[in-house]
DNA sequence: GTCTATACAGCGATAGAC
DNA sequence: GTCTATCGCTGTATAGAC
């Protein structure tokens, strides 16, 4: 479980999470072994356990890696994009890049496979969500002051439709290798709480 | 492969697809093996490569099945429902439904794992979107004709944003076991096609 | 830190009795 | 149509040498 770092298994540890993230992207939880690990990184089965005891700790240590990054990519967003607008052009964008990858998002394939899960990790997932939430909100009320961005409901309803919206866009994009159909969805979403005086206030 | 149709294996088939459906629609194709369903149904393993000589037999009839199930919900949809608008909602209720049973569309899940699965599913997965989409766009047209609905882009993506953003929504609404999740969404999403004046042309 | 060797349960699938 | 029995393989995980 607690690993010491040492030069050698902090890159062997990463490599091995960056072997595996793409198989969970790709194939599912369920739907890779150690064994294919293995295979790719060119050490045995039995080493990949030294680094994670157990495919739980895998998966939970996958998460966590996975959210950082993606907390760093939503504060580069926040860096070079002006407006609330081009920041959520930015969001999705970051699908997009998925996609183009052929794979799904880790959390979007994880929350399939949920009921399957070990708790700490199903903690994970939730809190991935949680964290996308928190920062579209942000952006939405931003928005929503600024009066460039309009939507029905409040912004924390509206970040639940966004992420739910382009998770299921990735979803469904993916078996069809479509990266133009998720485009197209991504931006009819964003469009429709972009434009300007397109959404009286609900009655 | 192909089964004599007798009185007994009818109904054993039919029990054997129950169980397997329900256990795809919350594990995954991926989450389940033939021990479980030969657990439920109170007969061996072996017993079960009767009725379908492989995992993938299985697979295709279960979506064959699912699909076949589905249209005809919505033909129910279009019996009931009078206007376009409506029949949207009767749309996105097939979805709550399937949420409310804490389950995920069977083939939304199936798009998760679609790239571990034996081609013949992946060709019926891709048909069932396929013939939901046309059963929107025929909606979303006959709205546009009538004024009722209104949306920027085609009335095909239009229906490709509406199922990816349900199919997103159920995705992400069930670890959270959150039935109100999905339905504020959905409400969210039709509403921006609903409301009259609401979204001027694209200029 | 990585190895060999292996345990042991589970998988999908098959053969052949009844 | 369902059974018993079993195959061959793969799964995660462990023990202990180096």
């Amino acid at each position: 479980m607690a690993i010491k770092m040492t030069q050698q298994n902090a890159g062997t540890a990463a490599r091995i999470l960056d072997i595996a993230e793409q198989l969970v992207q790709v194939r599912g939880f369920n739907g890779f072994s150690y064994a294919d690990i293995s295979a790719e990184l060119g050490i045995t089965k039995a080493a990949l356990h030294y680094h994670f005891a157990s495919k739980a700790d895998l998966g939970v240590a996958l998460i966590s890696r996975y959210a950082e990054r993606f907390a760093a990519s939503l504060a580069g967003v926040d860096a070079v994009a002006a407006t609330a607008s081009i920041r959520l052009s930015g969001y999705a964008d970051l699908y997009l890049e998925v996609l183009r990858k052929r794979k799904m998002c880790l959390c979007g394939m994880l929350a399939a496979e949920y009921q399957t899960l070990p708790q700490p990790m199903q903690d994970a997932v939730m809190a991935f969500f949680d964290q996308n939430e928190v920062w579209l909100e942000g952006v939405l009320e931003q928005g929503s002051s600024d009066g460039s961005l309009q939507y029905g409901g409040t912004a924390r309803d509206t970040a639940r439709l966004i992420i739910g919206s382009l998770e299921g866009a990735l979803l469904v994009a993916r078996p069809y290798g479509d990266v133009e159909r998720f485009r197209v969805a991504a931006t009819n979403l964003l469009a429709s709480f972009t434009r300007p005086a397109a959404q009286p206030a609900l009655a």
